[in-house]
DNA sequence: CCAATAAGCTACGCCTATTAGCCAAAAAGT
DNA sequence: ACTTTTTGGCTAATAGGCGTAGCTTATTGG
């Protein structure tokens, strides 16, 4: 009956769209992902989106493992050539960079893939990737094999929850953010130094 | 025609009952809680929620308000009495026994009251409760003045990483999650003391 | 005993996701 | 070039969520 002209779309399409959506949403862009956005972006009815992208949920996991992805890469570009202190140094600005100028993507890297969903293999691959940066960054601090995996955790932990915490509004004193993101990341180094002093061998 | 029975429901049953929906859902409980799973604990139809409840964001307002006041009320507990690296030490671990024991509660604990809106008023209560108590701990370490926030927010975020990527799942090597966990505290409390002696005045 | 209030209910409107089935447009085959 | 197949749109319809309106009954207070 009435000519329906082709959108053009195509899985890649859709993914980009709804990257479009998660950042145009701020910090809670993610949550707010709905296939009806993405849909209206593309000037599309939204079943129409199932002709390339199984349910929300699969699309929603497409873009964690595009988060998740770009962090990794983000955090790998930075600590090139470094190591030890300058290499964990650059790895947390990196991080913290790209949260603040990706909130609701670094939201979306938040969502921990399901260990033994095979539908999760990306996910998992991603995540590995992004805790192989961590790990390489520690590379040059000497560490005993078996504190390794507590150096990354706090690494991990101390960034993360500086980032989540920062961009969820919970840091409203006046005193200068940036100031006191240095001043941990101080912490950090000093307690991996003395992680790798401590029970010598 | 058809005899009604009342239910008995209140504002504080409802609450109560949104909790336990909570409590029941993991991680997950509080992203997962909805006015039609509280109604059916209830035993009634969701719209008579609506005469205990101004809408679900309300509520949700309200359980988060509960989950901060406890896990404030927890830390502050542990750490009655003691000053300095013990204080610390205490307070990161009823911190992160408060979430492994209730982690629907802490996950609500999570979202940040809006800083204008009245209607977060209490939120904002138990919120600045949460990190005086953050703030007493450090008492004993001698900070100079302009530090304290910097420790503070050290100390949130590292704790506060840690159990978010603990509950969500990131912690995935085999390794002992506690081990890491102490070394963490260590390095905070080494990083707390050592920002003690910079800057001596 | 009666009136006022409080606490249920059903019916509805609007927004999601998702499935089913139709139909035209593009692509592939002859 | 024509035909056939596949593809990518569509509408219709189901199911479940929040929230509103208006009715009815239970409870309470005078």
């Amino acid at each position: 009956m009435t000519p329906v002209p082709r959108a053009g779309l195509s899985r890649e399409a859709v993914v980009g769209l709804a990257l479009g959506v998660v950042d145009d949403g701020g910090t809670g862009g993610f949550a707010d992902l709905t296939l009806a956005r993405v849909a209206a972006r593309a000037g599309v009815a939204t079943p129409s989106l199932y002709k390339h992208v199984g349910s929300l949920a699969e699309l929603r996991r497409e873009v964690s493992v595009r988060a998740v992805g770009e962090l990794a890469g983000a955090t790998s570009r930075a600590t090139v050539g470094l190591s030890g202190p300058d290499a964990v140094r650059a790895m947390a600005h990196a991080w913290r960079g790209y949260a603040r100028v990706h909130p609701g993507r670094y939201a979306a890297a938040q969502t921990g893939p399901d260990p033994d969903d095979p539908a999760h293999a990306a996910h998992r691959d991603a995540a590995a990737e992004s805790v192989a940066v961590a790990v390489a960054t520690l590379r040059g601090f000497d560490l005993p094999e078996e504190c390794v995996v507590d150096a990354v955790r706090a690494v991990r932990s101390a960034v993360h929850g500086f980032v989540t915490l920062e961009l969820g509004g919970g840091f409203r004193a006046p005193q200068d953010v940036d100031r006191s993101f240095d001043a941990l990341v101080d912490m950090l180094v000093a307690g991996i130094a003395a992680l790798a002093r401590r029970e010598p061998g």
